[in-house]
DNA sequence: CTTGCATTTAGCCAATTTCCTAATTAGGGA
DNA sequence: TCCCTAATTAGGAAATTGGCTAAATGCAAG
């Protein structure tokens, strides 16, 4: 959990992510479409890994990155726990979620 | 959305977020469920306001800090957008890379 | 105005992050 | 084998983070 909103908090890894959304890319043409070095990419592939976010699959000399949904679900989960009880600010008890009729 | 993830990616500030969920609690009241110094609490409570998670409000001595869904839900937002795009795993597009010569 | 409580700010230090360049590993083809 | 391309690892500098103690601020009551 720590990893991994740690991974989410820098733009680049979100740009990743982002580009990801559409399926696996090599390392090469991630870094690409940065204006960084490649080694700084690798770091962010790094922890975006650790993250368990992307898996990075060898396939002949190129590496693929594959975005993994459930680390993202993980994470939206904890945020959907919070939004779900933190209806109360005040002594106003009328949740009332259901629709009333 | 820098600051916001980088909030959550500390679990002292995640609990303190927890906690905020049940209602506003003063400065005192959340420092004193840690076991670390209260100018420390103070310095996760000004990142968690920098990110817009909280909000002070004086009251007479004390300042009570209120939990802002909307910021939770800014992030939630961010997650479902990856997740509501990213459920190709199989058909990949190519990369579009012109055979080298 | 002075005292006391609640909280923040200031200043410091160790650990971590983020970027770089240079060197290294790994695979595929001549 | 030797070379080229893909990608990572190594090492280091600059900036940021996370914690502390000590000092300062804000507010209320006497």
């Amino acid at each position: 959990m720590n990893t991994l909103f740690k991974a989410l908090s820098h733009p680049v890894r979100r740009r990743i992510i982002a580009m990801l959304r559409a399926g696996p890319l090599a390392s090469g043409d991630i870094a690409a479409a940065f204006d960084m070095s490649w080694p700084t990419i690798t770091g962010h592939l790094n922890a975006l890994k650790e993250a368990g976010l992307v898996s990075p699959e060898r396939e002949g000399q190129t590496i693929r990155y594959r975005l993994e949904i459930s680390a993202v679900e993980e994470a939206m989960a904890f945020l959907m726990d919070i939004v779900g009880t933190g209806e109360a600010t005040e002594p106003l008890p009328q949740p009332a979620k259901e629709p009333r009729r």
